[in-house]
DNA sequence: CCTAAACCTTGACATACATCAAGGGTCAGG
DNA sequence: CCTGACCCTTGATGTATGTCAAGGTTTAGG
């Protein structure tokens, strides 16, 4: 399991291996069922994640109760709340598994202390941000200049994976659309 | 002019005042004309700007040809494109002027060399892009979770700035509706 | 294995918002 | 001071999408 974020590291920091263990030591890996949660909205992010299997769903809850879905981060790949994770301030999102995922978690402070000891580190933290950032941006973008059926073809564009694996009231949420106008438009695509 | 930045960045670094006065003076000031162009989608984002008087517009235009502002930028607050940016690709998005509007520039390569000299400046740095990507997140998830009426409620309540400033077109594609929704909406508020 | 719950799909209906069009006001340039 | 361009506003109309409801299917837990 901890191959994979190795594999992941070296492939950024290239031939900076010196310190890889000493970061790689401070991952605990971890194991959650479908559904489970890693941070509710309003408790303080204290970990960020590097999904080895399965995925994380990003998402807040509107005045009507409604699921908000801004993220979905799969196999691969980093995420967190950085908003309550870097300032340690309450979340104003949730994190949740909709599969049965394996991830591997490293605390704040442990954080704290790669990004002093390890200048690479902060390197890739930045990174981090700044792939989030542009995902949002592209998100804000895409979502007021398409409609609902421009939205479900860009997702089978770009993440097919998502129409296949989750479930279509997740996939909803994360179109900013109802199931019933995903059920309709997916016969009509 | 520079006075503005000076004192923003006091605020910010606190005593560490000895490299002040070198960072201050890679900062260019200039002046735009209203709806001047700072930078065009698909050019390269070569400065990031601190916004002295004026606003900024970051936009994008979608397929059918309209505008979708993303965020504005007002006074004592730092704009770019920060995809473009930090790896000098093409932007995706465009950045305007809509009021006559003095910025501070400062330019990628100065930017790099404050960043490697000045330490502190890398922890600025940091914090222009958390705050950028917690605006985009948050813009998500009210764009997702409210209808037109609660978004024009929700510019009044926390930009109402936005809506006595700036034309209805720029406020209006800014909420993610049309002008004449706008013009309506603000009439029953 | 059985049962209840959750989910997907389809239909009928409601409505918020966009689109199209026209009139009047405002502003900048000649 | 005019004139045209642009913008705001208002109305009439259309339509995409949400809401509500019901039936069939799958899923999860006891």
């Amino acid at each position: 399991m901890i191959q994979v974020l190795r594999q992941h590291l070296t492939d950024r920091l290239g031939s900076q291996t010196e310190h890889l263990d000493t970061v790689l030591a401070y991952f605990e890996p971890m194991e959650t069922r479908r559904n489970a949660f890693l941070l509710q909205t309003g408790d303080v992010c204290r970990h960020v994640y590097f999904v080895v299997r399965g995925c994380v769903q990003v998402f807040s809850v509107n005045a009507a109760g409604d699921e908000i879905t801004r993220d979905i981060v799969f196999e691969g790949a980093w995420v967190s709340q950085l908003e309550s994770f870097g300032q340690q301030l309450p979340a104003t999102e949730s994190l949740r598994t909709p599969e049965p995922s394996q991830l591997l978690a490293i605390s704040y402070p442990h954080f704290g202390q790669m990004m002093q000891t390890v200048p690479q580190f902060a390197e890739i933290y930045r990174q981090i941000l700044l792939l989030s950032f542009n995902n949002a941006v592209y998100r804000v973008n895409t979502l007021m200049g398409m409609d609902a059926a421009d939205r479900v073809r860009w997702l089978l564009d770009h993440q097919p994976n998502i129409l296949t694996r989750l479930s279509s009231r997740l996939v909803a949420s994360y179109l900013g659309i109802t199931p019933e106008t995903l059920t309709r438009l997916k016969s009509k695509i």
